[in-house]
RNA sequence: GGCCGUGUAGUUCAGUUGGUUAGAACGCUAGCCUGUCACGCUAGAGGUCGACGGUUCGAACCCGUUCACGGUCGCCA
């Protein structure tokens, strides 16, 4: 950012050597102070980085006692003349330039502060939450909130060129149960009644369709009353988008132009088009993940057939249960890994519901060492090792399960585990692929316990026009005009073909066990709406915060967020959500006398 | 909601088997210092050992409860 500024002042942090001999003004912070006794340094600091300012006594007595009483964090204007320093500082980009103070106005003074502003300050996050507005001061939260603006910028420069139209819709709205927990907002003028805040757009964005909007983008706001995870807050960010007229190729190529153009200005990458898809099914089979990160290998192989009669009985019962063997060979692991860090890894297999983790080591010199060998003959682990690509100094790893998607899952999380233990991924590299022909369908438990399909999307998903016929006979095998965009195994967005035919939405219902009564109370306006001339549409909502965390390079949503919340969804800096008086609740005819938990 | 971990100076941490006055570094305050940039040197201030209860002659340390924060699973159409 070079300086917006008409009237002298410039940003610290824009100066450079071609500014020598400029009369300047910076305003900002005292970063840090150094008094050498006749001699002054101040290092200013804003949000463009940070400039060496000099007081020297000999040259501005008048100056000097002022310039001494600075201390940290005080906010202070600065003028003077811009000059070479008599030494290079090359870790900073001012380094080669300072400002020889001549004046100086102290806005004002700073207590001190409960942490130092540094960037690579090691500090609780609880503190620094609390003073979050401070914990911002540091450049990289600066940088990455910096960053974050750019995305969100060309988001709407590019959609606005592919003529898109920004539409705002409701926060208050209706709730619909199913999926997430919804915020719910009691009003003074509706006693028992509450609006819910939005989980996604979701349903305005196809009303908006049906209203002739044929493009649309917002950067939105939504909301999920769930527990917070590193990559989770309860109030995100999605660039949500529809578009009418449109199958899922017209979806796929007008995103991957936005893709191309954020990874290209942002960080300077290319990307090349069109972008890899995969479906689900090859997906779980290869990586047991419906978001692989194919920054490396290690891909998973079925072996159910080589062990349906191998004498393993683990092995054996999954195997003929109709379930899966899979492994997965972590090259050079045989050698590297002890036995107890083997086990540790049966451990980790076990957190995602594996019942165990099989293994067999290879060390380099070719000895073989495994829990379960013993039962297999010397053919049959040739096989398995020739199934795996597995050479001496290798370790396979196996999962069986009666359940083949939790097999993949706990190996497709084993694998990322290994992969991140070993140092098998290389940084810097940015893998996208899209995931297609997700299930329409998934199984899951109602609140009794009683099993029954749940939309794995959302109920306005379309399915794939081969799959249609199968509603009647076999509607757990259903595949559905979904898609994902995923990023070295993190979920960026995802979106779907919509159902615009009311006959279909009818069967997609009545196959999650909707009543009419539940139909007409829930989504008794969308089916309406439908009745007056819907378009064939389909959109996409990035998770902006994801997106930006990738691009920011760091671990945790929180240092792309202005204020986030913590774990347990509460605002440490502003001390929220916070008990409100009676005569507020009693205006809402709200009484407390219920308790959730017991 | 389950499990795991952490909590000692403003901050980051150390603290031996439970034993005399709880330490270090950074930060802060004061003095000295004209080329520093993590300035340097000297001196100093700063502690409810998260909270409550228990065991003990004696608790930062052992036990129980609780609070806060982090991680993970459930959950996240």
């Amino acid at each position: 950012m070079r300086n917006p500024f008409k009237n002298g002042r410039v940003y610290c942090g824009s100066l450079r050597e071609e500014d020598i001999g400029k009369r300047v003004t910076v305003c900002g912070w005292v970063a840090r102070a150094r008094d050498l006794g006749g001699l002054v340094f101040v290092d200013m600091r804003d949000r463009e980085g940070i400039v060496q300012c000099v007081f020297d006594q000999t040259i501005n007595g008048g100056l000097f006692e002022k310039a001494q009483s600075l201390r940290s964090e005080y906010t202070a204007a600065i003028t003077g003349t811009v000059r070479m320093r008599s030494s290079i500082n090359d870790r900073i980009p001012t380094g080669k330039i300072e400002i020889l103070a001549e004046a100086v106005n102290i806005y004002s003074a700073s207590e001190t502060p409960p942490f130092e502003i540094l960037d690579d300050v090691s500090v609780n996050d609880a503190l620094r939450l609390k003073y979050r507005y401070l914990d911002l001061r540091r450049a990289s939260l600066q940088s990455a909130i910096a960053l974050r603006h750019r995305v969100t910028q060309i988001a709407r420069n590019y959609f606005d060129e592919q003529g898109f139209l920004d539409i705002e819709t409701p926060i208050l709205t209706k709730s619909t149960p199913e999926g997430a927990r919804d915020y719910l907002v009691p009003s003074r003028v509706h006693p028992g009644e509450f609006y819910a805040l939005p989980q996604s757009p979701q349903q305005y964005k196809q009303l908006l369709m049906l209203s002739g909007f044929d493009r649309y983008i917002q950067i939105a706001r939504c909301f999920r009353d769930e527990d917070l995870r590193y990559d989770r807050q309860p109030e995100f960010t999605q660039i949500d988008l529809e578009m009418s007229f449109v199958d899922i190729d017209d979806v796929i190529e007008v995103n991957e132009g936005f893709l191309k153009r954020v990874f290209k200005e942002v960080l300077g990458k290319d990307i090349e088009l069109p972008i890899q898809r995969m479906t689900y099914k090859e997906a779980m089979d290869r990586f047991g993940s419906d978001k692989p990160d194919l920054r490396f290998g290690m891909e998973l192989h079925e072996i159910t057939d080589i062990v349906r009669e191998c004498g393993f009985s683990v092995f054996e019962s999954a195997a003929n249960a109709g379930g899966i063997v899979t492994a997965i060979c972590a090259k050079g692991a045989g050698d590297k890994l002890s036995r107890k860090e083997v086990d540790a890894l049966g451990e980790y297999a076990k957190t995602y519901k594996a019942k165990g983790l099989a293994w067999i080591k290879l060390t380099g010199k070719g000895e073989l060492s495994s829990s379960f060998a013993k039962f297999l003959s010397t053919e049959k682990l040739e096989e398995i090792k020739k199934a795996t690509g597995a050479e001496n100094g290798d370790l396979i790893l196996c999962v069986a399960d009666s359940d083949r998607e939790l097999a993949q899952n706990a190996l497709g999380a084993l694998r990322c585990h290994v992969a991140k233990k070993l140092d098998m991924i290389p940084q810097d590299v940015y893998k996208l692929l899209w995931i297609v022909e997700f299930p329409l369908f998934e199984y899951g438990e109602d609140d009794e316990g009683n099993g029954r399909l749940y939309a794995k999307h959302h109920p306005f998903t379309a399915p794939m026009d081969e799959d249609i016929p199968l509603f009647e006979t076999k509607p757990e095998s259903m595949r559905a005009k979904a898609y994902d965009i995923v990023l070295n195994g993190t979920e960026l967005g995802g979106g779907s073909i919509r159902i615009h035919r009311s006959d279909i939405q009818q069967k997609m219902f009545s196959a999650l066990g909707f009543t009419k009564e539940d139909t007409e109370e829930r989504f008794g306006h969308m089916l309406t709406a439908f009745k007056y001339g819907a378009p064939p549409h389909g959109g996409l909502a990035y998770g902006l915060d994801r997106l930006v965390m990738w691009m920011a390079g760091t671990e945790n949503i929180r240092d792309v967020i202005a204020f986030p919340k913590v774990q347990n969804a509460s605002d440490l800096m502003m001390n929220c959500p916070s008990p409100v008086d009676d005569k507020q609740l009693r205006e809402l005819s709200i009484k407390l006398d219920v308790k959730a938990k017991e």
